[in-house]
Parts: structure tokens; sequence; C-alpha cells
DNA sequence: ACAAAAGTGTTGGAACTACACCCATGT
DNA sequence: ACATGGGTGTAGTTCCAACACTTTTGT
């Protein structure tokens, strides 16, 4: 190797993933319990290492399906962070991704197997080193995000009320809004198909439940 | 160290700025000539390594400075790269960044001593591993950003006029605008603090020159 | 019958777009 | 005098925010 390269310190590399979901109510986050020291028990978020021959991408994919059983659900890069102490143990630099996943999707694979739990924005408990940072910046993010492109519907179940999906921006940016004029702006994006089905249970009324027209709906966001 | 650790593999961490320059015409771009091998004489964007001691924003900004004698210029992460062939040389870790500088006040400060070269974007030479990808992302999230927040200014000499700063805005977007609506546009803003001198010699009339109103430009962007 | 949530239209103001003429000055 | 770029106002449209009543149905 080149002598250029050789004298440089190298670090180990981390991936951190936010993984919001949301449960019909409430906005959350999916934490864990760290099992090894320094500072076992905290509540942490889902990592692990950059192996030799993956991306960054990759690995972040991977180790959310190591955690998770989650596959291809939305997870984008968020930040690089790399504060020279923000790892008590050694230099490390940690790649944090966000995830946006249904909640019901996530209790369909997996649940004690890594002690994770589901916690409301509101009540989050003390986070490992800077995670509590990476989640600040992630939900700037996802409510930048939210503004412009459709991203909301990865939240969702695959059949939804448009109440429910009001209910999940107003978790999303912490206010209410006026439902005619959400329901409008919704429809209006046309990529809400309204099937025939009410949702019954919820409210004695009941609400017409919609799906995503996915002919319409592409990832390039 | 914990063995949990010891196992990872390490990486080398680099730090790469996509430098975005403007002088009066067009948007350009700050690349030097790699001096080492292989691709020696490639152009490449302004990088280096990140050292033990530091953050990651620190390094960035201490390559900046090292590399072009600029400091206290707008610098912000842009995105990690990571993928496990992305250096020809061994496994390395980008974290790349995105400068704003107006191209006089880089002229002051050095000039020949890295070899270093303003291409406009336009005319741009193949570039170094992934650096390519790297612009096109960086010239996205400018756009993107300019959108909302007032960052032409850092472009932007001291005083300026509003036709030099719609130039500008023209060449982020590659589009043509109209000048009425501009100006309103950006006066309303009441960012700008309009002095009594004209620029001289670009055209007949003359333009009057602004200034920023730094107490009502903040950073917190 | 009543309570609870769903569904739906209109109006005023703000912001944006399109568009054309006069001004100041160097040559 | 004329050519060049600087500077300004208006009208139409679109988008967004504010606002209240009727419908359905489970109890």
């Amino acid at each position: 190797m080149l002598e250029e390269y050789k004298q440089q310190t190298k670090c180990l590399v981390a991936l951190d993933s936010i993984i919001f979901g949301f449960d019909g109510e409430e906005l959350k986050l999916l934490l864990v319990k760290r099992g090894i020291e320094p500072d076992r028990d905290t509540w942490s978020l889902m990592g692990g290492w950059l192996k030799s021959n993956e991306s960054l991408d990759e690995a972040a994919n991977r180790i959310l399906l190591e955690l998770t059983g989650l596959e291809g659900v939305f997870l984008e890069q968020l930040s690089a962070f790399g504060d020279p102490n923000r790892d008590s143990v050694e230099r490390t630099v940690a790649v944090a991704y966000y995830a946006l996943v249904n909640v019901a999707d996530y209790e369909k694979k997996i649940s004690d197997k890594f002690h994770a739990k589901w916690f409301s924005m509101h009540e989050l408990p003390e986070l490992l080193f800077d995670h509590a940072e990476m989640v600040k910046l992630a939900i700037e993010r996802l409510r930048y995000k939210a503004a412009f492109h459709p991203v909301g519907f990865e939240l969702m179940p695959d059949k939804f009320t448009i109440p429910q999906l009001q209910t999940l921006y107003e978790a999303i940016y912490g206010s209410k809004f006026d439902k005619r004029n959400f329901s409008r702006k919704i429809l209006s994006t046309n990529l809400l198909v309204k099937l025939k089905e009410k949702q019954k249970g919820f409210s004695k009324k009941g609400a017409f439940l919609y799906q995503l027209d996915k002919s319409k709906y592409n990832l390039s966001n």
C-alpha cells in the first residue's frame, strides 16, 4: 500500500439507524438495549459495524434486516457523525440512517429477540453516546422530507384512512391540521385509490380505506 | 479494548470538499491535480484524511484552510460515500462536504501552491474515483438549499448588485428568471441594504450596490 | 336520541407569473 | 444619437388558510 495512505489513522465505522414507526396514534422510535459494557442496558439506536466488502447502504440494510427482519423499507442516509469522543470505547465514525416502517409489519417479523422496544417520541429514554443528537436531526429531516415528498405512506399499513394519515402528519409536525384542507391536499396528489371498504370499529360511521397507487408512486424522491 | 470492537474492520476516513465559487458570470468548481499514484494528475476534489483527534467538521475545515487558505466560509456536510471499491488503493469511507466561497476572496489567499484551478460547471474534466457523483449530489443539494435559504450571498463579494445575484441564481438553476420578479423577491427578504454607490464599468448606467444586512442574516439555516 | 367521528365547499388574502416601457450613461 | 443594461408596476392566476354544517351509525 502507498506510504501516503499508510500513515493515516484508521477508524471503526458504525451504522446507526433511526427507525420511525407509526401505530395509528403516535410517532414511535424503535430502540434496543445495548448488550455490552460500557453502558450496558442503555437504550440505543439499532446499529452495527461496516464490513470490509459492503457499501454503506448495503451495511445499513443488512443491519436492519438482522436486527428487525425488515427488508425493502425506506432507508436513507442522514448524516455522518464523527466527534472524536462520541464513542467512549474507541474512535468511531457513525453513519446514521433513518428508516420508515409501519409498526404492524414489524410486529409480524420479530419482537423480543433483541430486546427492541417502540418508544413514543415524547417519552424517549436517555440514549447512548450521541444518539439523541441523531434522533433530533432525523426528525428535522423527516419533516423536511415529508413536506415535499410523499413519504408518509411508508409508515402506513397497506390500507389506511385519510384521518389516520392526518394523525400521522400531525404526529410528525407536532401540530393540528384542518381536515378539509388536509384531505384536499392529499387527494390532489392522485396517489391514492379509494376502496369500497370502510374501516370499522374505530369510529361509528367508519372511514373509507385507501390504497397507494403504486404505479404513480415511484421512489425517486 | 473490547472484544466486540476489536474484531471489526477499520477504515480510512477521507474528507472531500466540493468547493463552489462564482466569478460574476458562471458557477465554478475548485479542483486540484492529484499528486500521487495511482491516478496521478487526475483532477480531484480537495480532500484529506481524518486525524485521530478531530471531528468531521473540524477536519473538513482544517483541510479547506490548508489547501485554500480560506476560513469561516460556508461548509456543510453533504453525505458519506462508502462503496468498497470507491478508492482503488484501499477501503476508504469519504465524507463529502460542500463549500460556498467567492472567487475574489480565494484569489487573494493562494493560487498555484496546490495546482488548484477553477472549472466551469459545464466543462468539468474527468474526476477521480466517485468524485463526479459527489459533485452531482452537491449541485442538487445546493439547488434545494438555495430554494429555501439565502445561501447565495455566501458566493458573492461583500458588495454586489442585484443583476449579479440574479446571474448567480441563474447559474445555479441553469435557467433564466424575470428580473422584475427576481428583484422583488430578493428585496422582500429585507436582508439587503442598498448603498449609495453604483457599480461602474460593466454597464453604462451602472447598477446600485447592495450589502448583506448581517444583523438579519443568521446562519441557522 | 344522542354522541362521535367522517365527509364535504366557499371565500378572502397572499404569493407567483407574465409582461413592456422608461432611465442613465458611455461611446 | 444610439446602444446597452438598469430599474420599476400591474393584472390574472393559483395556492393556501380559515371556517361550519350535515351524515352515518353504534350505543
